[in-house]
DNA sequence: GTTTTTCGAGCGAGTGTTCGATATATAAGC
DNA sequence: GCTTATATATCGAACACTCGCTCGAAAAAC
């Protein structure tokens, strides 16, 4: 399940380093890199607790273990900072989500119900990265609200575009909402977004994508069946 | 429609000014409602285009056009603002969804659409309330972080008490997913969160309801003649 | 010896908050 | 009715502090 790409905070800050080697001063990859993945695993820990503007640099610096001078080796300015850990959550969406399986390429329900499953599960294994855009990608300067309003409707032409295709084959009901496909974001989102409160109710992962997989179903279905129907992913 | 109650700014600060009277030491009350009223407005204003804790003081002392040192006079801290704002919205959910019509008691389908239509208009009138309460909640002290989450429940079992009533009565499916009651929440946040994408696809209001509406149906409804049955409150 | 990496004190700007002074409204005295 | 006296309301400069960011020097690596 989901080993299309690895997901970890180090597969991540490579991607990173790569795309933007220009801004980054340190040379030599080994020590870029490690010092990397400390200072992003650092300020996602301290902006999710508190808030990204909340979070000092001296409070970065400190939880990294990463002088002040240190850090501006790898960012510009604190606004650069969210920039990158913006960036790498919106390729990873479209990396991961941009490629279906065979199996469910051309079976709409099959491919619905992928999309639920795989993105609930990327958000899981990418949980401080999510949470980070979607608390900080509002209140912030015009360009970095456009990129997060971008990737927003990325997520959902994807929903959209399978919605369609159902359509257009008789398996979803010609009379489905056009705006159901915007209204499945919120329900993927509830997963990371409440973390705590279903933690503390025990609802597993598993039983969270069943659950959204019947909800969609059953308003875009043309038949009763979809219990039966429903992928595990 | 919705005229249970007043959600206009100024009927808020009402109940604001009454219950922090021993903090605000603004006596005559005619000039502080005037003065409060101001001082919020501009305070949600500010708020939700940069974010509470990126408008300073002296931001809202420019916008009120009240003094640094009259600000103090309403509040004893800018946390307190931010916790009287709060309360105002958790205190008006209470009053406005804990007393349904007559018309909707003992009727499980109606109570349920009346709910959720009532909520989206409510948010609707009070707009830069919720808005500021969303964005806010989070990334803030245990104390006020508290709030917010009982704040969540307390939406959550009103759909909840619903549900269960339907189940009780036999006109919801018994085997409702008891997830249903927490997701229809995200389900209504995101006319007010995403404002500016549904105007932008000039989705009405109404339409919104009604989605919200059968697609919650279509998920817990035992026949099929929900569409018949959808109520405009 | 030269390049690369790391450091942290220091800078100016901006923060939440305070407080004595000023202006304004209400009450009292004659 | 006009002057005091008192209470209320408003102000904004000043205080202590933290912020993002810079830069010359020290340390490490080659």
């Amino acid at each position: 399940m989901l080993d299309i790409d690895d997901l970890t905070t180090e597969a991540l800050c490579r991607y990173m380093l790569d795309r933007h080697r220009d801004t980054i001063s340190v040379q030599k990859p080994e020590f870029a890199l490690r010092k990397l993945n400390v200072i992003i695993a650092a300020a996602l820990d301290l902006s999710n607790r508190k808030g990204f503007q909340a979070m000092s640099l001296r409070d970065l610096s400190r939880a990294s273990g990463v002088s002040m001078g240190g850090l501006y080796a790898y960012f510009d300015s604190k606004t650069t900072l969210l920039n990158m850990i913006l960036s790498e959550v919106t390729a990873a969406v479209q990396r991961v989500l941009s490629t279906p399986p065979d199996k469910v390429q051309g079976d709409p329900v099959a491919h619905l119900n992928w999309l639920i499953a795989t993105h609930v599960q990327m958000t899981e294994q990418m949980q401080p990265w999510f949470t980070f855009a979607f608390m900080e990608a509002k209140n912030f300067p015009p360009a970095e609200r456009r990129k997060a309003i971008d990737s927003e409707e990325l997520t959902e032409s994807y929903f959209a575009a399978v919605l369609k295709d159902g359509m257009a084959k008789g398996v979803f009901r010609p009379d489905t909402s056009p705006l159901l496909a915007a209204l499945i974001k919120p329900l993927l989102q509830d997963w990371y977004v409440k973390r705590a409160k279903y933690r503390r109710r025990r609802v597993t992962i598993d039983t969270y994508i069943a659950t959204v997989q019947d909800f969609v179903q059953a308003a875009c279905l043309a038949d009763q069946t979809h219990k039966d129907q429903r992928a595990t992913a």
